[in-house]
DNA sequence: TCGACCGGATTAAACGTTTAACCAGCGTGC
DNA sequence: GCACGCTGGTTAAACGTTTAATCCGGTCGA
């Protein structure tokens, strides 16, 4: 199949590739009458515009970068996968760059993407990173930035949400459990669990893993503590093995939950009861505020995409006589 | 900071850009000097040259497609960053086309990734599925395909030697854990595992859990089995909660393993012990098969990547009364 | 002394698309 | 009857590179 091009078109319909253009952009004047059966011919032999000559002409390439900067984010498949789903459907590729490291690494991802024309970025940040604006359009996921390009799931409400779930379940004495505090979205995610916590005057101690590496989270239920709240399944995760390897209960005798339904979360037993966050509707967000950029329009206003609950076996009703063995 | 290109730096030094082109790609005739100057004021002034000029002239686009078929695959993370590593140390961009779906998804994502202009493709397909040729060169990881592109982690190497440290271990009654029958890696890991242990005498029983969603584990633990190999850590994790909650002892009653040493694998307690691949290397031979192509230069001669076992808490010496409580 | 050759640079074409500017008819209003 | 405007096109330039072909002045060999 030889490569097809707009002259190859024009030649067969004796007319000038300009017209052909027109015809299947829609733009310039052609009879209606020719411009269907161009576009039938065109779609009838798969033609498709040559995305380097359309880019050195128009100055846009129709493709944007995504920059995943953490890797130790469990979610960057699903990102990857939404972003990808959401530039497809909006005609563009997407180029990835991966920056494991520093924010330098990271800034050097985000020149690589621009010198590869890239016509603007998705950054997943690192994370307590700033993104620093350049020329290009940016949207940022879950991250502080200049306002009107960050796209978020409300961890907040979705910590609070979480944490009057178990309160309703009964439970007064809680363990929250982080592992950076320089990261916004464990911040939000205790933040809001902890608010939740207090207005009920319920009882919640926080622990930041990188403090304390390996607590001992059996000796704290023992101590009374009837759930363990964790910002990230993996963190849910390392509790329950840890309460279990104890000859702990769950849920009987404590309850555990965590964040963002991971891999494994539903197959673990008991299943990881986890606060959802929707990455298609993130990822959506993003792109629609990064191509209204490009387009040069105002970003539409963006709202936190709420969270939701995905209640499973590792959470139930607070023990009777809590941390008993 | 204006944009520059090759005319620009021309008229600073009084030359066609023609001579600026050939002093920085050292392929035309220009003085020695005068390239030297020419190179040294480019890289003053950082400039970088046109993407889209570059393809359009040339026909490649220096960009290579990353198809990642298989979402649930957990390795996804690292291949994307592997990959990305390689093609940027290589020169190449990487856009991603992930395929979640069936085979046709698959193909509709190589296709749009040829008409994007890729000039190669790397592929981690969907399990059980053969990746077609098209027009443009491929290289596929771990599934079979065309001879001479295919880049595997030794997965039946890796299982023997997996089964053969258990053996070391004391045990004598093993129960091999597989998800899905027609992927080719868990056929490999699983068949290397068997035919390790039945050459040793051992008891090896195997469960695909496609067939049996949710087996009792503690029931086959009380049985006699000691050890439970998994051909992933998701599933060796699925055993080892299983057991803990069945009150079970890791190590001490029953050993369990898995591979690929996964974001979760080190965190749970007991921490799995696992038999990792090299991603890099993999991603790497990947990169070299798939750019040997490009050049037009036949592919080199792939040999499997060797697997590494990683020892860790959940695997110890066969219990002497092996599944009595 | 003249042709050949060679180093050092220039010219020009080509890649495929978009788009502003132009042009030929043709019907219309006045 | 003529300027005007509309319709349906065409021409040509431009985007920035690469590269084959060409040109020019000097040097060398014969």
């Amino acid at each position: 199949m030889r490569e097809m091009t707009l002259q190859t078109i024009a030649e067969e319909f004796g007319v000038s590739s300009a017209t052909v253009s027109n015809a299947l952009s829609g733009k310039g004047r052609v009879s209606a009458d020719l411009a269907r059966r161009i576009r039938a011919r065109a779609a009838e032999i798969g033609y498709a515009p040559s995305p380097p000559a359309r880019a050195l002409r128009t100055g846009r390439t129709g493709v944007i970068g995504l920059v995943l900067a953490d890797l130790s984010n469990p979610l960057f498949p699903r990102y990857a996968r939404a972003v990808d789903a959401a530039a497809e459907a909006a005609g563009y590729g997407v180029l990835i760059a991966d920056s494991h490291g520093d924010v330098g690494a990271q800034t050097a991802a985000l020149q690589r993407l621009v010198r590869r024309g890239a016509d603007g970025i998705v950054v997943v940040p690192r994370r307590g990173t700033r993104v620093l604006e350049l020329e290009v359009p940016l949207a940022v996921i879950d991250a502080p930035s200049t306002p009107g390009n960050t796209i978020c799931a409300d961890h907040r409400g979705g910590g609070a949400a979480l944490a009057a779930r178990l309160l309703a379940l009964g439970h007064r004495s809680l363990v929250l459990v982080g592992a950076n505090r320089d990261s916004n979205v464990q911040r939000e995610r205790i933040g809001g669990m902890a608010a939740a916590l207090a207005a009920a005057g319920a009882q919640a101690r926080t622990i930041w893993l990188e403090d304390a590496p390996a607590p001992d989270f059996p000796a704290l239920a023992r101590e009374g503590a009837t759930a363990f709240l964790a910002t990230s399944d993996l963190h849910a995760l390392t509790v329950l093995t840890a309460l279990q390897r104890a000859g702990l209960a769950v849920p009987a005798q404590a309850s555990v939950a965590g964040f963002d339904d991971l891999a494994f979360s539903a197959a673990v037993s008991p299943a990881l009861t986890t606060m959802a966050q929707d990455v298609d509707a993130v990822a959506r967000g993003a792109l629609a505020a990064l191509s209204a950029r490009i387009a040069g329009r105002a970003a539409p206003p963006e709202a936190a995409v709420a969270m939701t609950l995905i209640e499973r076996e590792s959470t139930g009703p607070a023990p009777a006589t809590p941390g008993n063995l």
